[in-house]
DNA sequence: TTGAAAGCGCTAACAG
DNA sequence: CTGTTAGCGCTTTCAA
């Protein structure tokens, strides 16, 4: 900046006024300056700017689970178009599930001076970010809930789609209804399960515990526990998909042995009318998840500070086929 | 950091250098400032650090095209796993293929003074960058090639692919094939056109113009066409898709006509079996693409300064059915 | 092993 | 309209 204003026979301030397009500067000099500007190749430093003026980096920091969910991928991609919206930066960053990398993620993002953090969470205990926010840091979690921290939330209805889904199969005359999930460990998948549970508890049947089969990981498994369940003494009628992982592998066993057993799935699929056999849905707008999270934390990067909010996006039962 | 030294009854270097876990500092000085630091809510600025230190930013910035498409997601994926093992961020930005915005984002990239680029081009002129690129910030193109610029990029075979795709249709006696594409505009489409043409020329087939579809923006807009294709005087036997939401929009067609015309689509699928036909694709490796663009970037911050190189990643035609 | 002073690149607050 | 000075939060340099 200098060596430009040296170049260009002005002050240094002169120069900064130029390239921030302030007002009240001579054309001659704007031209100098530019042309200085070009000649040496400057280029301005952002990072010395927001340090000086104490203003936003106009950067926000994600941090997610896995970034190579199709989830995930969509939830940042809503998160940047609202983000661009507001001239911001977006900093993504995976916690590959590990509450330890989590806290270091975000320990970083707030070291990098980001203006807000959206966050889903991996951890269970966010007390350490108390500090940032109380330091003016807005924090949105989005997907799970927070731990031991107060602060806004989005959250998809895990429970009720789950409740809308079983009710969906009980009217339909199923009784024994098989409940496929990853991990009781995962809050959306224990919310999911306790909204089934609860349909059905409702309906006064008593689950029985040979249908509910936890530890599905993959299509692989979910076809493998779908073929064992059939393959039972007492076979369910219908099931019951926490995830779009397992709907796959369920849809793939029921298909492949043209087996007429009710499936209704949490999450959508992008061809669905592509699949080769229909089957029912709880669909909800994962954008829509990043979106509202993403327009929560610009408002109170531009000062709200009205209580933390708890926003749960609605989902919908799409009937398809049996 | 003031308050914390006072508190510590220390120099502001000591705490600095515990904060930055430097050796040969007293262990009660160091129990001191931890102490103040906690007490006080302290977190160290790492855009002062860098400022001053001038070392690196641990970030590099990933300029794609639409952050909201598959293609890009699963790049930006394999970017930020590669960042993430040289504990450097991503900072995404989207161009929207409006290259006056890539230019205005790769230059504020520039300014937050990234550690290096990585850019999908949606313009066609980068000696913006050369002054960059002159200054030590190493700039890697992916899928598409710079505009007269001479950097590191990344490719896909789409030539080779399209050409294998036509053999293969070519080999199953077809002649008339028909070819659909977005838009010539667009770089990979024109080379995907460009092998396309050229195998048909090679096996002595002069291409019947109305054979050529462009302007298929979207899978309505493909299944239209294929229909009209179709029901022409004198229809294709094959159809060749330039891309995925294309090949969608003429399976969708040609499932729902029960037509027996080849089809060799570029872009596999996800659930490809889970669709209603089978059809054979030209299969690439999207992570891969970013995972090696990313690999040489770091290569680059890493020092190398040896001659700029194009890397040019394979296709592999899956054959399916028809 | 610790600290004082200078300065990274920039802008706020004032003068002129 | 333009320039000077001080200082953002930190680390480098050098001295103790």
């Amino acid at each position: 900046m200098v060596d430009v204003a040296d170049r260009a026979g002005v002050s240094v301030k002169t120069v900064s006024r130029v390239v921030n397009n302030a007002p009240y500067v001579r054309q001659d000099l704007v031209d100098r300056v530019l042309a200085a500007v070009t000649e040496l190749g400057y280029r301005s430093n952002g990072l010395a700017r927001t340090l000086r003026s104490g203003g936003a980096t106009s950067t926000i920091g994600l941090v997610i689970e896995e970034i190579g969910n199709p989830f995930y991928a969509t939830v940042a991609a809503a998160v940047a178009e609202v983000a661009s919206t507001h001239g911001t930066m977006l900093l993504t960053a995976s916690s590959e599930e590990d509450p330890q990398r989590e806290q270091d993620l975000l320990l970083d993002l707030c070291s990098r001076r980001v203006d807000g953090l959206l966050v889903v969470p991996a951890g269970f205990d966010h007390t350490f970010l108390r500090v940032e926010v109380e330091m003016g840091t807005p924090v949105v979690f989005l997907d799970r809930p927070a731990g031991g921290l107060l602060a806004d939330t989005v959250l998809l209805d895990n429970r009720g789609g789950a409740e809308a889904g079983i009710r969906h199969l009980l009217a339909r005359g199923h009784r024994r209804i098989a409940t496929l999930l990853d991990s009781t460990a995962v809050y959306t998948m224990a919310e999911r399960l306790g909204g089934a549970q609860h349909a059905l508890a409702e309906a006064g049947i008593t689950g029985d515990p040979a249908l509910i089969r936890d530890g599905v990981a993959d299509p692989d498994t979910a076809a493998h526990v779908t073929a064992d369940l059939l393959d039972s003494a007492d076979p369910p009628t219908a099931f019951f998909s926490t995830n779009n992982r397992i709907t796959v592998g369920v849809v793939r066993e029921l298909w492949r042995r043209g087996s007429d057993a009710a499936l209704v799935g949490f999450d959508d699929f992008e061809l669905s009318h592509l699949m080769p056999r229909p089957f029912t849905v709880i669909r909800y707008d994962t954008r829509e998840l990043g979106r509202q999270a993403a327009r929560l934390l610009f408002q109170r990067i531009d000062g709200d500070d009205s209580p933390p909010t708890t926003t749960v996006l609605p989902t919908r039962l799409v009937e398809r086929g049996l």
